[in-house]
DNA sequence: TTGACTATTCGACATTTGTAGAGTATGCTC
DNA sequence: GAGCATACTCTACAAATGTCGAATAGTCAA
């Protein structure tokens, strides 16, 4: 029953704590455990312990990678930030909508409510990535 | 540390396995669970205590309401699908993209590789909207 | 009333996640 | 070399989740 460990090209899907600290490693690639603890100090209020057994369990799954320097361990992600957000996309995506986009932008435009200015953003983003599309369309076919 | 019993207007989070039965209670309300069990059969190699066992449990949570007849029980949903919806959508929101709408989007079309079509449906749908918000704002101002 | 069925109740066990203390090793400073 | 501060290791424990089987109890037909 263990997790596949990402050998697969599934994507990584993280906890709530996993989140945390990824983000952090990722901001500051490369870091020490009590690194991350004291970042981390401000918004979560962990024990060094643990911070670092949730770092050796990601490390375990697969999540980060631990190099050594004498008697410091040193983490670097395994995963990108990318990869972590289309997992998280998608597992909403197929829980809530069956894995169907469409139905969940029109559930997001019609009942969160969006506002005018946020749909008004939208739209510039649709425009510009139709616009791009379009272009590159021609491009190919020239 | 018991999660509170949705009593507070937080949006339920459910797991896998509470979506899977959600879904079959949204569409069959006030069901059975062995009913559930059954339906679920095809898709999932769930016993039946497995299936009452955690539809008791969100009983507990306040996910579903049990009504008895004679010696059975009927499961109700104690939430909406929309609720739902809403938040597994939020909770990937807050832990992918900082809770932040745009950068999702940005992230969407850029990364997740929209189809032309899709992005041309999502087009229409902000057409729609934008156009409905419009409108309904000279009504409430006449 | 006795089966045969169904549905319910209970308790149980494994895994994952959150959380951390106690002990141990290592290296620096005086 | 002794003492301190770090960092690491190991073990542990509670709650949540996934999964069931065994024991019980209620219903209805023969």
């Amino acid at each position: 029953m263990a997790r596949p460990k990402l050998t697969d090209n599934s994507k990584p899907e993280l906890t709530e704590a996993e989140w945390a600290i990824m983000k952090v490693v990722w901001e500051n690639e490369a870091c020490a455990a009590g690194t991350v603890q004291e970042i981390l100090e401000k918004s979560k209020d962990w024990a060094y312990s643990t911070v670092k057994t949730t770092m050796d369990r990601m490390a375990e799954k697969g999540l980060l990678e631990i190099t050594r320097v004498r008697n410091l361990q040193l983490f670097k992600a395994k995963i990108s930030e990318a990869d972590a957000r289309k997992g998280e996309f998608r597992k909403m995506l197929k829980r809530a909508f069956d894995g169907a986009l469409t139905p969940m932008m029109q559930f997001l435009i019609e009942q969160e409510g969006l506002s005018q200015d946020e749909i008004e953003q939208l739209r510039e983003l649709v425009d510009k990535t139709q616009q791009r599309k379009k272009h590159n369309r021609k491009e190919r076919i020239k």
